[in-house]
DNA sequence: GCAAATTAATGATTTATTCAAG
DNA sequence: CTTGAATAAATCATTAATTTGC
């Protein structure tokens, strides 16, 4: 128990910096990898980041209550709640679902992103979020459904499969098409890394779209953060 | 089968968009919640985004044979490969984790990005990667362990959990610290939006650091892409 | 020795579960 | 109870390590 008391110390404290190309290990017997980027081979500071206590800053929290010695609580978030979702923007998310959409990528939750923001606040996260979570809960509900229906089926209706019509009712009692979104389908989506060349005449004309030298041309992406650092 | 057709074509085509302020389905006769950011109600032209076609690309086919031009080293994933961790960095991320990091957020990752790409092109998503995967794995092999322990335990050992002390073999011979890490810990961690300023004195002394007024105090978080659109 | 074939690791995604706000 | 948010588990996919035939 209480390896974070050791943790905590790891990282505030000195501890004795495992300093300098780290001697760390050998991990795999094999050719040292010359690549190590040519440049320098800084000592990497430990104690240059990583100062958990410093973490979530949680600004703006209402009368700063959270006493400073106290639960490091943190969460709570200042005054974020979650994302609430408007009218127009279920409806558009689902209509895109009936479309088809499933797993949108980056690209695609920036720009579903910038047109829901049109009707409320709204993060890129939530959108990504939303598709799991429609896509799960749908594919959950089709599941009891048929589960149901042939489980205590009066003894009347057909003991095989009769798998059911491709239609059926939405939650809120609108018509949609039985997806049966194949679980695992994968086919690894690539990661693309710049700013939709493609797309780019809707978001903005032909201006001059700030090239900066790729800079910026952060992305986002289905699972998590990222910062184009080629 | 093959509702994919439809999607497809639900996208490419023309397919008689469902133009203006989605006249698709019933939404439900709701207030337009008029909070809808100030900005016009712009009727969410569907044609507007979402081009699947133009998704993955997958240049440079393995025949390209690298180009005859140098290596641009760098990139080396003009097509993109995986990420291929160096040494420093693997011993890096694994001193993190056996220092008792586990799912760092946001900043962390951000930070942790920041030096590992001192010895090797590095993403956030790649660090993020890491320890979902190393912290599973590890997991895993602990279960295995304990499993076959007690298992095929030769009848000698004692039948009672013998939990097993807290330290084991790692696979590569090193003796690690048991972790219990307690599955589904859960806090809710916060999503802070701003470039750490505390940190920020590492990364880059105080020099203009490019306000851009946070037109790009883009995020970095833990399960997915975001762009500070507040 | 060396390159194709095979296997072991592990990076990257997606699905399943769980937590918790409202 | 619904559902946004987050984590864990499952699994796909690519690369390196290893083996094998020459």
């Amino acid at each position: 128990m209480k390896v974070h008391q050791f943790a905590r110390g790891f990282w505030d404290q000195q501890h004795e910096p495992p300093s300098l190309t780290l001697g760390c290990k050998r991990l795999r017997p094999l050719a040292p990898k010359l690549q190590t980027s040519g440049t320098d081979t800084a000592p990497f500071d430990l104690k240059s980041f990583i100062r958990p206590e410093s973490g979530p800053r949680k600004l703006g929290s209402p009368d700063d209550k959270r006493e400073p010695a106290a639960i490091h609580q943190v969460e709570t978030h200042p005054g974020g709640t979650r994302w609430n979702p408007t009218q127009e923007q279920i409806g558009i998310l689902e209509m895109l679902y009936r479309g088809g959409m499933r797993t949108p990528n980056a690209q695609q939750i920036e720009q579903i992103t910038a047109q829901l923001g049109k009707y409320g606040k709204i993060e890129g996260k939530n959108v990504f979020y939303w598709f799991q979570n429609h896509k799960a809960r749908e594919r959950q509900k089709q599941k009891r459904n048929t589960t149901l229906a042939l489980n205590h089926s009066p003894r009347s209706t057909a003991p095989h499969l009769t798998i059911t019509n491709p239609l059926t009712q939405d939650i809120r009692g609108e018509v949609i098409r039985r997806e049966e979104d194949s679980p695992y389908k994968r086919k690894c989506r690539s990661w693309t890394f710049e700013w939709l060349e493609e797309e780019k005449k809707y978001c903005r004309s032909s201006e001059e779209v700030e090239e900066e030298e790729g800079d910026r041309t952060l992305e986002l992406f289905p699972l998590h953060p990222e910062i184009n650092r080629s």
